[in-house]
DNA sequence: CCGATAGTTTGATGAACGTCGAACGATAAG
DNA sequence: CTTATCGTTCGACGTTCATCAAACTATCGG
């Protein structure tokens, strides 16, 4: 794939510290939780139930991919985000999992 | 302890947010890897093994306090703080561990 | 008292960040 | 072609943050 216009780092390139500073956001730390399922997920505002504009969500998919934690798949003009479940897990083994435990989940629908 | 000058939150109040926010500068990730053994450690910087100032490194001790993850101990004009582990286990389990693997451990001294 | 020590707090500065509206590029539909 | 849709990118704005030097507080030792 020459060219991808959504670059990512490789596994082994993934950084704790890139990825610790993309989970410094509340947004985007309800974002990877929504993510956790495994799927594909549309990359409209609706699908994330956050109250931004989709400027801002953008911005915030651009920071997860840079960071190592999501990868993108083109289809027409319709966009849709994955996390790196796996890739993330071999560097940093518990970590996804602990932002996804039921208390996480529960503790940032709390504090939105 | 009425009127702690340094206070901390109680486990139970303890946000995601708060501790990933805190987790988003490596000095602290590197901070909370060394104080991961358990131990009550002196607040100098060359405990640390940061090149700051030791007013950026009270900075970076209150942050992490504020956010949950330390206490401090006071003993005339020596302070100590440490890993306030089990409480933060408690909130967001594997959370502390997957910061302090060996895998992290070697990436944040990797990366500076 | 007095000077030294441990660490925090304050004030300032420059960089990074979240947010938005508007413009843009690519694809799809008629 | 023309128009609509999807999502990104750009430019700007205000906030937050890491950092430092200097001042400050509290304690210890003589």
């Amino acid at each position: 794939m020459p060219d991808n216009p959504y670059p990512q780092p490789q596994t082994a390139d993934i950084r704790l510290t890139d990825v610790l500073r993309a989970l410094a956001d509340p947004g985007r730390v309800k974002m990877v939780q929504v993510l956790s399922d495994g799927a594909f997920h549309r990359c409209t505002v609706d699908d994330f139930g956050l109250d931004i504009t989709k400027s801002t969500l953008s911005h915030h998919f651009k920071t997860l991919r840079e960071a190592g934690l999501t990868t993108v798949k083109i289809d027409g003009r319709n966009h849709s985000i994955a996390l790196r479940s796996d890739d993330v897990e071999s560097r940093f083994p518990g970590l996804l999992a602990s932002l996804t435990s039921a208390e996480a989940i529960d503790d940032v629908a709390a504090t939105g």
